[in-house]
DNA sequence: ATGCCTTGTCGCACAAGA
């Protein structure tokens, strides 16, 4: 079983290349975040087209996140626990069957938490709080559990081209890597990590300043693995050529293979 | 230090992204 993750910036800016990746990589599983659409609004019809079932969680024009899946979507569960007062889409969660058993899927669009000395830190840090005492939950299910997504947090310094650039960005702050290792410490594996890609190999590179000819990068999309998904993993892989397609999100697909 | 691009918005400039 394959899943994916990938910040397309848009789904109405990215609807045929969205397509055009899904037709490439045929994931079985693909979480969408920053579909910037309303439900009502979303285009299900060219994904079912493909075989997919869809299930979003969407807001008016920023956020916004979505499932799809060839199998389908049991038990969604839209928004993270914690916060009744908490308006934007970043999180939704499905059970996905396979022949061999059921894999509980969590897509999320982790608040980025700039600048730092405004209350959207404080945002990125709680909701932070909140996903580990979800993942918590999840993980005491004892299934199967993929948790992917836009992090916004760059765990170490070889997750970026020049670190040095980042030391006062919220993505690279201690609190937010420090609080991305209390997730991993709670049992998670970082696939890609955990598979060793080659390096210098991340997943976002800003539209501005030549970012991606420069390959300044950043690795900030990351699929995290309970001990019971681990055990399945066979391979993880960056879908960088994506960056350099016409029109491109400035993020790229990041994906797992399970053997289920 | 800031903008550099890109997207979406009841556009005709601005917010938000990272």
């Amino acid at each position: 079983m394959k899943i994916a993750t990938w910040n397309i910036n848009g789904i109405k800016a990215r609807l045929e290349t969205t397509l055009t990746w899904l037709r490439e990589a045929t994931p079985d599983v693909a979480c969408l975040q920053e579909i910037k659409s309303i439900d009502e609004k979303f285009p299900s019809e060219p994904f079912e087209d493909l075989g997919y079932n869809v299930a979003t969680h969407g807001q008016k024009g920023f956020n916004g996140v979505a499932i799809l899946s060839k199998a389908p979507l049991e038990d969604v569960r839209q928004r993270l626990p914690g916060d009744e007062d908490d308006e934007q889409s970043r999180y939704i969660e499905a059970t996905i069957s396979t022949p061999t058993g059921a894999v509980r899927v969590a897509c999320l669009y982790l608040p980025n938490g700039n600048p730092i000395d405004t209350p959207k830190f404080p945002y990125q840090l709680a909701w932070m709080g909140r996903l580990e005492t979800r993942v918590r939950d999840l993980l005491a299910e004892e299934m199967p559990l993929v948790v992917a997504g836009d992090y916004n947090v760059i765990p170490r310094p070889e997750d970026a081209r020049r670190p040095d650039i980042w030391t006062g960005d919220a993505l690279y702050q201690p609190e937010s890597r420090a609080a991305f290792r209390r997730l991993i410490n709670l049992g998670l594996t970082d696939a890609i990590r955990a598979t060793e890609p080659a390096p210098e190999t991340y997943t976002f590179w800003d539209y501005q300043a030549g970012a991606w000819p420069k390959n300044n990068g950043i690795r900030i999309d990351h699929i995290l693995l309970s001990p019971q998904a681990a055990d399945c993993l066979t391979s993880a892989g960056i879908d960088k050529s994506t960056r350099g397609w016409e029109k491109p999100s400035d993020h790229v697909p990041v994906w797992i293979e399970l053997a289920t």
